[in-house]
DNA sequence: TTTGTTTTGTTGTAATTACAAGTGCAGGTA
DNA sequence: TACCTGCACTTGTAATTACAACAAAACAAA
C-alpha cells in the first residue's frame, strides 16, 4: 500500500489488442460514466504517456479515434476537452450554420418553413429543462448554401426567453445572433436537432420541393 | 527534360499547409476525377513515400484521413483501394440495414411510421424515371438497433412494380428482400433517401417519440 | 496601469526505426 | 497432387526524437 505506484494501471504489452484501443476503452469509460464531464479538461498528453506508460505516439493514436468518434475536443496551446452530447457541442461550441458556409466562400441562406409556438412534449421540455406542457417556440429551416439545400433543421426554444422572436425577420442571420443581441438568451438552454447533413443530389432534390410540410412531432 | 525525375512532385515543406494535407488534396484529386477508379489498388505506402519525398507517417497520416471521409479502403496484407460512391456503396452494394445491424451482433427492428400511395412529385419521378402523377409507394421507418432508434428511411417506389405492397408484412425483413422475392423489382429501380444516421442520445429520445408524423413531400 | 516580452505547457507536424501480422506466391517436399 | 515452408510485400502497432504553433500566465519595462 504504502509503495502503491501512482499510475492507472499499465496498458498489456502482451495482449492481442492493441495498446491505443486498450487506452481508448478505458478514457472512454471514464467520459461515460460521467468521472470525466462534458467540458471537462483531460490529463495532457505527457500525462496520459506517464499514466499508462506508453509513448506519445499511442496516446495521439487514440485521442485521434476518440476525436473522430466526436468524444473529446482537442485545442492546440490548451488542451483536450471532453466533448458534450453531439447537440451541446454544435450549440455551446457556437456553431453556426452561416458562418460555417461562409467560411467555405459558399453563400449561406435560409428558408423558414415552418415556426410557431406550442406546448413542449414530455422529451423536449426534459432536454429544455422546462416543465411538461410550458410553451416552446420551434422553428424548422431549410438551409441552403449557394442555392443548394444542405440542411434541414429544427429548432426548439423555451418560449419564455423569446418573446416576440416571431415577429423577427432573421433570414439570413445567424439565430444565434438574433438570440444573442435581441433576446439575451442564455445559449446553453437551446436545444436543436440536426437532420439530414448528407448533401447528395437526391437529397438535395427532395429537399427542394418540399413546400412546407408540417414535420413537428 | 530528358533527366526529369519520374516523380509526381515534392510536397512544399516551406507552406504553411501541412504536407499530409496536400497530399491528402493530390490523391484526393485522383479520386474524384476517375483517375484511380473504385476498386483500383492504389501506391503502397512505401511508393508514396518515395513519389512524394515525405515519411511514413505523413503518408499514413494522409490515409487515415482519406479513410475516415470514407474514400479509400485499406487491408493489411493486401493493400489500399479506392472505394466506390457512398450512395453506390450502400444501394447497389445492397446495402441492408437489417444485414448491417445484424453483422455487429444487434437486433434489428424497423417500425413503419406511415406508409401508403401517392402521386410522384416532378422530382420523384425524374429520380425513378417514371412520368410526373405516376403512382408511387412511400415508405416512413424508423430503424432500431437492440430497440435503440437509429435511422429514420423514407423509400420510394413505383407502385406498378409493387401491387399488394401494403398488404405485406416485412417487419424485420429487409425491403429488397421483401421486393426480390414477391415481387422481383430491380433493384437499381429503387431509391432511397436516408436522414439522421447520427445515434447520439438526444436525436435518439427525440425519433422516440415521434407518433407517426406526416412527413411526405 | 499598461504594454511588451519571456517562459511554460499544450497540441500539431514530421522523420526515423523496429517489429508484428496478414496476403500471396514460388519452390520444395511428402 | 497436396501440403508446407520460406520469401516478398503489404498494412498495423509502437517508441523515439525534434521542432513548430498556439495559449496563457508570469514577468519586466514603459
Amino acid at each position: 500500500m504504502a509503495f502503491r505506484v501512482e499510475t492507472n494501471g499499465r496498458l498489456d504489452g502482451g495482449s492481442p489488442v492493441p495498446k491505443y484501443h486498450q487506452l481508448k476503452q478505458i478514457l472512454k469509460e471514464k467520459i461515460e460514466t460521467g468521472e470525466w464531464a462534458p467540458g471537462d479538461l483531460i490529463p495532457s498528453e505527457p500525462e496520459l504517456c506517464r499514466m499508462y506508460g506508453v509513448s506519445r505516439t499511442t496516446v495521439r493514436q487514440t485521442m485521434a479515434s476518440l476525436v473522430s468518434e466526436g468524444l473529446i475536443v482537442r485545442q492546440q496551446g490548451k488542451g483536450t476537452f471532453v466533448a458534450g452530447p453531439k447537440i451541446e457541442q454544435e450549440l455551446v461550441g457556437f456553431y453556426s450554420f452561416t458562418e460555417d458556409v461562409m467560411r467555405k466562400g459558399l453563400r449561406p441562406r435560409s428558408e423558414i418553413l415552418s415556426k410557431g409556438v406550442t406546448a413542449a412534449s414530455k422529451a423536449v421540455a426534459s432536454k429544455l429543462g422546462l416543465a411538461p406542457g410550458e410553451r416552446v417556440v420551434y422553428l424548422t429551416r431549410l438551409r441552403l448554401a449557394d442555392e443548394e439545400p444542405i440542411m434541414l433543421e429544427t429548432s426548439y426554444l423555451p418560449e419564455k426567453y423569446c418573446q416576440g422572436l416571431d415577429q423577427i425577420d432573421f433570414r439570413g442571420r445567424p439565430l444565434y445572433d438574433v438570440l444573442g443581441q435581441d433576446f439575451n438568451v442564455e445559449l446553453t438552454r437551446a436545444r436543436e436537432t440536426f437532420e439530414a447533413a448528407v448533401a447528395d443530389e437526391y437529397e438535395a432534390s427532395w429537399l427542394r420541393i418540399w413546400p412546407g410540410a408540417p414535420v413537428m412531432p
